[in-house]
RNA sequence: GAGGUCAUGGCGAAAUGGUUAACGCGACGGGUUGUGGCCCCGUUAUCGCCGGUUCAAUUCCGGCUGAUCUCCCCA
């Protein structure tokens, strides 16, 4: 084989990639009712911009960027995630001069150097929205609200949310330090992972599969949030309540990013082998400061289209195919080709899925060639017909046939649909 | 960044250190010089790449590449 695709990408065709449209058409049509925008950024930026907004001792930003040089020597850097990028826009365009609340929405592929496996991929496609200017608790239940609406809708089945106050980032590094003094004593119980934890992310050591036991008693980052975030987190919940969105508080949650403030939130679904986030998002108040902007708020969120399409597909959930022609041409002889040429195209001017043999095969070859596309009909051409000024049209479920006139293909087509 | 499994045709999938690499599906052609889906016949593979062992490698060994699964982490 001369060249393959790079490690951890994928090449969709027809047949596959129809499930892609839907997926996408789905998506715009809720962020429609939910007054989103489409925004489209750079897939690549200052490598910067992700080193200050993603955060510096992300995995992410230490070891997945595709970073490369321009030939201008500018660090550039393939997009890992949305929201960056899309701050940046709202920032440099000055969207938030806008009186109302920002509400964006993005579709496109993303780019992390990590091992594939099961629902992980080098280039992914995340659909995700943002929300700018308002700290409104109604806004993350509207955002969380948006995502619930569109797996619902692409007929998901069992997934689940959980969410979490993070707090502040004053409120965490307090929580921190109280943390690491519970795990201190621990450490050498702990797994080799949580002790890397304990020094580049404390709060996820909670989180570990093989350690639970030593964790009775431990500090819960919920009971240390200040009257304002326990408010704010309440409020969210009764609102998730009031769209009968049903939830799980986790107070383990932890994004892996860190710009999350107040709300964190994660939707779930068994199906794509180990890995079972198929969205994340949450509210992130200080990062489009973080990135040259103004003090302005934001919340929103993000899901993988490639993981919500493993788990449809885990469910046997049905899903649109390759397009079937409504009328295949079988065409004999050199006049009647002509003829099924301008027949083709004037059935299709009128809007009509329509296809022709292309290899001047014998009929039993061009009707086999039908029935595999799954046309509805066959229309027949021949030397007898076109001296009628006829065509037969021949019904591949039933075997029926019938004799139309040429000039009524379209609109016998047309009404059979 | 770490580890396990794997790599044969368009697809699925056997077997084998030696001269025809099963079988199934599909595709193409024919049986039926104008009727598909059923049936019958025929055709359809430089065994991922590079190197090594050997008289001989698709088969054994090593490396590479890729797939898949898992850890870290994440969508």
């Amino acid at each position: 084989m001369a060249f393959q695709k790079p490690k951890g990408t994928q090449d969709l065709l027809p047949g596959t990639v129809e499930r892609w449209q839907f997926l996408e058409s789905k998506a715009r049509e809720v962020c429609r009712r939910f007054m989103y925008g489409e925004i489209r950024t750079p897939i690549f930026e200052a490598t910067e911009l992700f080193q200050r907004g993603v955060g510096e001792t992300t995995d992410i930003v230490e070891k997945e960027m595709y970073t490369f040089e321009d030939k201008g020597g500018r660090s550039m850097t393939l997009r890992p995630e949305g929201t960056a990028g899309v701050v940046r826009a709202y920032v440099e365009n000055k969207l938030y001069g806008d009186p109302d609340i920002t509400k964006l929405y993005y579709i496109g592929p993303m780019f992390r150097y990590e091992q594939p496996q099961a629902g992980r991929y080098r280039q992914f496609h995340q659909f995700g929205i943002e929300a700018f200017g308002s700290s409104d608790p109604g806004l993350d239940a509207e955002v969380i609200a948006l995502g619930h609406q569109f797996y619902k809708e692409i007929g998901l089945q069992g997934f689940t949310l959980e969410i979490n106050s993070v707090g502040t980032p004053a409120i965490r590094a307090a929580f921190r330090e109280e943390l690491l003094a519970f795990l201190a004593p621990k450490k050498d119980l702990l797994c080799k992972d949580c002790r890397s934890r304990m020094e580049r992310n404390p709060l996820r050591v909670l989180d570990c599969k093989v350690d639970q036991e030593h964790f009775a008693g431990a500090p819960s980052l919920l009971d240390h949030l200040d009257a304002e975030c326990a408010d704010h987190f309440d409020k969210v919940q009764s609102y998730l309540k009031e769209m009968n969105i049903p939830y799980d508080i986790n107070p383990k949650l932890v994004r892996g990013l860190d710009y999350y403030t107040h709300t964190a939130f994660e939707f779930k679904a068994a199906g794509i082998g180990s890995i079972d986030t198929i969205g994340g998002g949450g509210r992130y108040n200080g990062l489009v400061s973080d990135v040259g902007g103004p003090e302005q708020t934001g919340v929103g969120f993000g899901l993988g289209l490639e993981r919500v399409l493993l788990v449809l597909e885990n469910q046997g959930a049905e899903l649109p195919a390759a397009t079937k022609p409504e009328v295949y041409f079988v065409a004999l002889g050199e006049a009647a080709e002509r003829r099924a040429v301008s027949l083709l195209n004037a059935v299709r001017e009128k809007g009509i899925a329509a296809e022709k043999d292309y290899g001047g095969r014998k009929m039993k070859a061009q009707l086999k060639s039908a029935d595999r596309l799954a046309a509805k009909y066959a229309a027949i051409l021949g030397d007898d017909e076109l001296l009628r000024g006829e065509i037969v049209l021949k019904n591949l479920a039933t075997g029926e046939q019938e004799a139309v006139a040429l000039d009524k293909l379209a609109d016998r087509l047309l009404e059979g649909q």
